[in-house]
DNA sequence: AGCGAGAGTTCGTACCACGAACCAGTCTCG
DNA sequence: CGAGACTGGTTCGTGGTACGAACTCTCGCT
């Protein structure tokens, strides 16, 4: 580690760049009128309705405190527990019209934000960090959070039932 | 960029890693007694005692919620507020002996499990991982958390008054 | 029929975060 | 000197977040 710019190790990089990351997503949750892990789930069932135990692996929450997020998140009108047709236990959650017309806007939003973070970074440099990044994620099995129906456009990345 | 393995984009990976590196280290706070919160907190005070506001500033707390943060962190006997030899109204925030007993595996350990989670890369990866990220944070004034008293071994990174 | 395992909920506790109101020193300017 | 204006911190009330333990009901299997 010699040249010049190169001072911080990677390892710091990392927290900074989450505390960012976080703190970027929060504010714009808010400003959408939820909060962040009310964000959170809405954008993870953009996808497709989804059970409590695998809502809880997903988010890395206890099943408790799962039940009382979307207990206030169903309390403001954005989701709807629906029974499970197979099993009659489970539930599956699900966004209602008026979550998803606010999810929609929200996440584009935050995509943006988060991406306008990155406005240094040439193509190259944007591409080099998905694929370090993804790298990193990919092989620490981060649960598929935050990929929009193709809201960045491209790929039918298909629902993978497969959870934690 | 076409190659089969760039499915994500960068926008994506930031916010799955930032969602990892958040678990991690909750994690790692949890396993040493500590909430993420509190665990922050003694990070940033591991270089030097900090003012209330410039550490609402570092951590992006608004004042009222650093007091209650300060408040449980000092009841748990981990920091103490001292009076401000030049300011009469301002108070101090420093680490107490069982506090800085404690910072210091904490810190080392979250770092390893960061650093772990960098397994895959080799050490060029590493290294373009942190000049990107590093260029990131540096451009988005992220404060300087978690920046240890040269904890990772090498600088005398010497204490910068400039807050946010 | 019975029984263990699994899906969710309830309950009690502690923490976190905020804004509004407030208080006590400090500063400025007439 | 003294009346504001300003600033560093605290208090208070509200609501969201997270957990573990205990519980209910259903499922699936024997």
């Amino acid at each position: 580690m010699d040249s010049s710019a190169q001072t911080m190790p990677a390892v710091t990089t990392l927290v900074r760049a989450a505390f960012l990351v976080d703190a970027v997503y929060a504010e714009s949750a808010r400003e959408h009128g939820l909060t962040q892990q009310q964000g959170q789930l809405l954008c993870v069932l953009m996808a497709r309705p989804i059970g409590m135990r695998e809502l809880g692996s997903m988010l890395r929450l206890a099943k408790s405190s799962l039940t009382g997020l979307v207990d206030r998140t169903e309390r403001n009108g954005l989701i709807r527990r629906e029974p499970d047709s197979k099993d009659q236990r489970a539930v599956r959650v699900s966004l209602t019209p008026r979550g998803r017309a606010l999810v929609g806007p929200f996440y584009r939003d935050t995509c943006d934000r988060i991406e306008r973070l990155t406005d240094t970074l040439d193509d190259a440099g944007r591409d080099a960090l998905a694929a370090l990044l993804g790298q990193v994620v990919e092989r620490n099995h981060v649960p598929a959070l935050f990929a929009g129906p193709g809201a960045t456009a491209s790929g039918p990345t298909a629902a993978d039932p497969t959870g934690a």
